[in-house]
DNA sequence: GTTGACCTTTACGTAAACGTAAGGTAGCAT
DNA sequence: ATGCTACCTTACGTTTACGTAAAGGTCAAC
């Protein structure tokens, strides 16, 4: 059923792959947020493809600003004993949440994008000779 | 011309207005994010709409992960020299970078969106019965 | 058998973004 | 003139997210 899935990578390939140093990945690990396989004899970390999984969710959340003890609830989420029907209807409640905060992100960002915009026609108006510097400041404040 | 807009703000004003703390702005004042007007003879802090402005674009990007330090570099931007034509043009191209940045943010919010609606729907179908426990894992590393 | 590459743990250091007293001033009310 | 409130500066403390040695184990290659 499912072969072939069992393909591992060791701290230097998942950092170098992916960017980041192994302190960083040790540091994840220690947070709860990867957890390689540890039973070899020598004592040495082992990613699964799993791992990678959260550790992209991470790398990619981190960028958003959520820190990563926000990223550690997330992926427990993800960990939901799908045995507890009602723990499951928690983890959906949570998610609904989630994709509301990520909406509105999205629209915040869409309102920044679109001021940069409108800037950068002011300025490019200036430059044409069509506009004065008084207009060149920033957005008005509207609030109020 | 421009009537009325010389309403200033004191610190606790601001401060509970943006919800930060005191602290906060005299922080961001310490990186030049702001610049109240000190010019009383008491030494009060007083905000105008400009400084309201800023703020607003301080607090927003940071919600997005922005680092103080960038947003500084970002407000910056605003502060252009009108007539320095060459530095209208820097500013021009600092800004489309900006905007570039932000898309890139909007499009991975929206994957990021899409893998969590992805993941209710496995939820649901299993809490129908319609799907089996190994499907609810987390999205699968695609990369390779 | 020793060199070198790669791994490990332990532990102290650090930059960013504030929090939190401590101690003092300005202005108004009683 | 005394208290209250809101402001100020200075300065040390704190959390997060790692960086950076230091000291040592493992394993293939020469």
């Amino acid at each position: 059923m499912t072969e072939g899935d069992d393909r591992t990578w060791t701290i230097s390939e998942i950092s170098s792959e992916f960017g980041v140093t192994p302190r960083t990945l040790r540091y994840y690990e220690e947070l709860g947020l990867l957890s390689p396989d540890r039973s070899r004899d020598n004592g040495q970390r082992l990613y699964s493809r799993r791992d990678r999984a959260r550790l992209k969710l991470v790398l990619r959340g981190r960028r958003f600003g959520f820190s990563l003890k926000d990223l550690k609830e997330l992926l427990d989420l993800y960990d939901t004993d799908p045995t507890r029907k009602e723990q499951i209807r928690r983890t959906l409640e949570i998610g609904a949440k989630r994709i509301e905060e990520i909406d509105e992100m999205i629209r915040e960002l869409q309102v920044h994008r679109q001021e940069l915009l409108d800037y950068r026609d002011r300025l490019v108006r200036f430059l044409e000779g069509k506009a004065t510097a008084e207009e060149l400041d920033l957005p008005l404040d509207d609030t109020e």
